[in-house]
DNA sequence: CCAAAAGTGTTCTCCGTACACCCATGT
DNA sequence: ACATGGGTGTACGGAGAACACTTTTGG
């Protein structure tokens, strides 16, 4: 996969990272040693990105380490070892926080698609539902989307129209907001 | 110095990371082999972090490394080496937008403070001036300031009113609205 | 008295939110 | 015909920005 929308969010480096798992617990999960002096001697570092991928797409596989790897319903994921799900709880939060001032979707959605499906990533990202109006309106508001000619037919009801991101319009507004892409 | 506010806000880990000045010139800067394998075999990774402190009781050291250490005006910064010039900047802007929706002061301003000195403080920060009114009216409405009964005298003008942070309040604001503190 | 700084209130605009009606389409 | 979903416009409220007059104080 590539241009995947990539963002970094947090550097996680405490000390001591075991939120669900005591550190027993999590050396005898990982099949290794417990090494009591780890601690005192290095720190283990996480840099945090969360990607946008249309998931169906990417295919998660395990590493070594790893006893599963597979996508989760966000309000399913289990207990993870060490920080994980704060990583995650952290990831969502800002996530939701740059949707909210940001437009976003563009490696999300085919490249026609309609107003209601794009009001579905939103809703879907954060987790409540949105006034249809009030949502085309703060959309078109970015300036970023083309309305086509053209509208999606084969649905059960009303054609609605089909739009486009226009791509130089959708990258200067992400230049504008987001602080930083490494 | 203790109780200092300190924000992370990004990680640096490009492979090359040489902004002003080549490698050879930064091995040579630094006194070191320039070693040509480098970063085929490894990365640098740092990870970011600004504070607030008065900077009159912070007394800059230079490590082994470094040929000079102390306070620059942030207009006035030379060209330093790797992408440190780039960190700065982007701790300035992180900073900038925190303090657009955030209140700042409380480590860097006595126990009891004027209107004014806190607007001088977020204009310092900001860089622009801001409307006396408007100012007051935003960081009375974070109601997170008590107004004391105490005038400040000895002005040249007319006596400003005194203030002070209400703390609990004051972290209950910073919890709502930091993401992670860490 | 006067200059400079500080206290205070009103208006306007913009954005987000709440909300209602009409139209198109497949069953 | 009708249920369902999609297109569109209006009204209200809060927050930020623009802006002026009065009061205090030292010189």
């Amino acid at each position: 996969m590539s241009e995947i929308f990539l963002q970094q969010f947090h550097t996680f480096g405490d000390v001591v990272r075991y939120t669900n798992f005591s550190k027993q617990e999590t050396m005898a999960k990982l099949g290794l040693p417990e090494d009591v002096t780890h601690e005192l001697v290095s720190r283990d570092v996480s840099v945090g990105y969360y990607a946008l991928v249309e998931f169906a797409n990417a295919v998660p596989t395990p590493d070594f380490f790893t006893e599963e790897c597979r996508w989760w319903d966000i309000d399913q994921i289990p207990a993870l070892l060490f920080d994980h799900n704060d990583m995650i709880k952290l990831a969502l939060k800002t996530l939701r926080r740059q949707l909210s001032y940001q437009p976003i979707g563009y490696n999300l959605l085919p490249d026609k698609f309609t107003m209601p499906d794009l009001q579905q990533l939103y809703e879907t990202i954060l987790g409540q539902l949105l006034d249809r109006r009030n949502f085309q309106k703060r959309m078109l508001g970015y300036d970023i989307l083309e309305r086509l000619e053209e509208r999606k037919t084969g649905g059960a009801h009303k054609a609605p129209y089909l739009y486009r991101f226009d791509k130089e319009k959708y990258e200067k507004a992400l230049a504008d907001e987001i602080l930083f892409v490494g």
